[in-house]
DNA sequence: GTCGATGCAAAATGTTTGCAAGACC
DNA sequence: GGTCTTGCAAACATTTTGCATCGAC
């Protein structure tokens, strides 16, 4: 992982006033290894250094602090770090073979979504996109 | 509620060799009233004819016959009846007060999205789209 | 009357909390 | 060393399942 990265995490939680420990240090590198993960899969993946318990704590003060956001994949929800640790993305995912594809940020899209808020009298704060379909592979397939 | 929708639920359902019993249609009813409801909410609502349990089961078939989808608002997902049954749209949330918007049908956002999703090699079936901001009430409050 | 749907109770899952022991600064 | 954090266990909430009974057609 990258210096920046580490350093971004860091400082966001010395900043909160909160310190920097095993459990959650451990839990910001399972996040930054992957794509969205769910809380199952995530508490699996520490599951020799951190208890579950702590998992779910850690994880809410990530998102207290921005550090990771829920993403809708399907019908549940899973973990991702926010934009300041990827770029703002949406995702792509196919019904059939539940590949995930980032969709690249599109200040066009952006824009359009930001207007048109303003015109039903809202400030836009964030959104959430998420396109499900059938990928390339799956296509050419019988299901 | 229209005769309409009416008719078009129980189509469905004989559709797919299902009765129209008295449970469903409870739940039908109660889908039909509202905005989007969790499934706690959708429980109180009928709790004094269908059991939970029941709810579960009747809401698990409803989504295989298209009849509701899940919608992210928040964290949470909630039910609401699908596009046969309600317009196309989307959902403007306000993260102060809960006020909920439901955003009407923009052809141009669909379209881009349709062909966003080609270019990167994906047929799209569905998407879901939703906005947080500050209601028109809100952003002239303090927080 | 037959087959599917429901209610009830219990089990499986997922999430939160209290508290004593341990880790960070 | 003081305070915040963690692990553990138990509470709590949510969702699913088995089975006998009941209702729709």
């Amino acid at each position: 992982m990258s210096t920046d990265i580490k350093d971004q995490f860091v400082g966001r939680l010395k900043g909160a006033g909160s310190s920097i420990t095993k459990a959650r240090s451990a839990v910001f590198e399972a996040l930054s290894d992957a794509s969205p993960i769910g809380m199952h899969e995530l508490c699996l993946r520490v599951n020799e250094s951190v208890d579950r318990a702590s998992v779910y704590r850690i994880v809410e003060l990530f998102e207290n602090l921005q550090i990771v956001q829920r993403v809708q994949i399907g019908w549940k929800f899973k973990l991702e770090l926010t934009d300041a640790f990827h770029e703002h993305h949406h995702h792509l995912s196919c019904t059939n073979c539940s590949a995930l594809l980032d969709i690249p940020e599109d200040s066009a899209i952006e824009a359009y979504l930001a207007s048109f808020a303003t015109t039903q009298g809202f400030a836009m704060t964030s959104h959430q996109l998420e396109i499900q379909g059938l990928c390339e592979k799956c296509q050419g397939q019988p299901l």
